[in-house]
DNA sequence: GGGCCATGTCATCAGTTGGTGACTTCTAGG
DNA sequence: CCTAGAAGTCACCAACTGATGACATGGCCC
């Protein structure tokens, strides 16, 4: 799928399981865990396969380190809460996908339906998605917010991963991102008043 | 997984072909298509699993025609506009997610990372989805408001499929689905105003 | 320089999957 | 009753998966 990240490596355990965690991440998001194989995996690390076992114990092990030692919700979380719905929408509804940003989503949803990456995607949306989010939000109903955004923005990403441009031309990917953003802003800012 | 729906069957060519769509149907909304091989679904169908191939060609096939001759998106449409939003966030919120209602998204969304049946979700998707949600809905931006919608519906099911209770109490989820009622209600009755 | 251990390679296993063709068995029509 | 063909059964294949253990090799410390 892609060429090796670091050509140059000899016989440098960290650099190999580096190389094996990035190629893994890009896998798993790209295709989910179940479509993922180890040898395609330790074919972009260009490594052996039989190294991942023995470096990660197996491919739930791995999975489990590619969640928990990449990027997390943080990501979205820099910034003020009045823009929050602004600067999601954009990367929702306008920015490719191809951006780095969405790995934790692509993986976490492309992989949600697999048994075995179940319990690990569970444990982590949990302590690295809500609980940051609730935190970063406050307020007493900042659980339920929370929960409403993450509606919208898993909703998003699974759309875009069905069809990749909603099926809708540019003008309407910007209204799409209006309407996403105010939205995303009513819940983001503050507690739920009668409004929508 | 469960027993055979059609006990009574002695060399019927229809009535194994229905009961073999229907606990295909099952099998690809309970764990998606990759997880479900052709003899988990022969299994719970009562039958032998190449007989399968035999009477749809093979499992894309099958998938294929488990998606066309199954419930739509009508289940959602029958109802004043004004209540489409009570009437969703309820089920997403409160229902239990065995009810059949959820079954159409529970096989687009626990399939769409897998490349076989990817296609045919497309396809799906697209017609018997967003086209008759907009139809239902209405006005210019009515391809707008249908992605909206759907990121909601979607959203809500993915956060489901992950905790099934959004790891919240009751209170909460009646507030979660006050939330999703009052979002979902205003892109459903008439085209997007200026207030959220 | 030499030995040792970490690092990497290879062949191979057992399990599962979707699929196929030859075979048997039952039913319908004459 | 008896045959022809539909309906169902069975054994098996090829491909792929994750994983393992035996083996080769290179770099580092003494």
């Amino acid at each position: 799928m892609s060429p090796p990240l670091s050509p140059v490596r000899t016989r440098n355990a960290a650099a190999t399981r580096t190389a094996i965690l990035e190629a893994a991440r890009r896998r798993f998001a790209h295709e989910g865990y179940d479509q993922t194989g180890l040898r395609d995996i330790a074919s972009d690390a260009g490594v052996d396969a039989a190294l991942i076992s023995r470096y990660f114990g197996g491919k739930e092990e791995l999975f489990e380190e590619v969640l928990t030692c990449g990027p997390n919700i943080a990501e979205f979380l820099d910034g003020d809460r009045e823009g929050f719905g602004d600067r999601v929408a954009t990367m929702m509804a306008i920015e490719p996908m191809r951006e780095e940003k969405f790995q934790l989503f692509l993986i976490m949803l492309r992989s949600a339906s697999s048994p075995k990456a179940a319990a690990a995607i569970r444990r982590h949306s949990s302590e690295a998605f809500f609980q940051p989010l609730e935190a970063w939000l406050g307020g007493e109903d900042a659980a339920v917010r929370a929960r409403v955004l993450s509606c919208v923005m898993m909703g998003a990403t699974m759309n875009r991963m069905i069809h990749e441009d909603y099926l809708l031309d540019d003008a309407q990917r910007r209204d799409l991102c209006d309407a996403l953003a105010r939205t995303l802003n009513h819940y983001a800012s503050g507690p739920i008043c009668d409004e929508p």
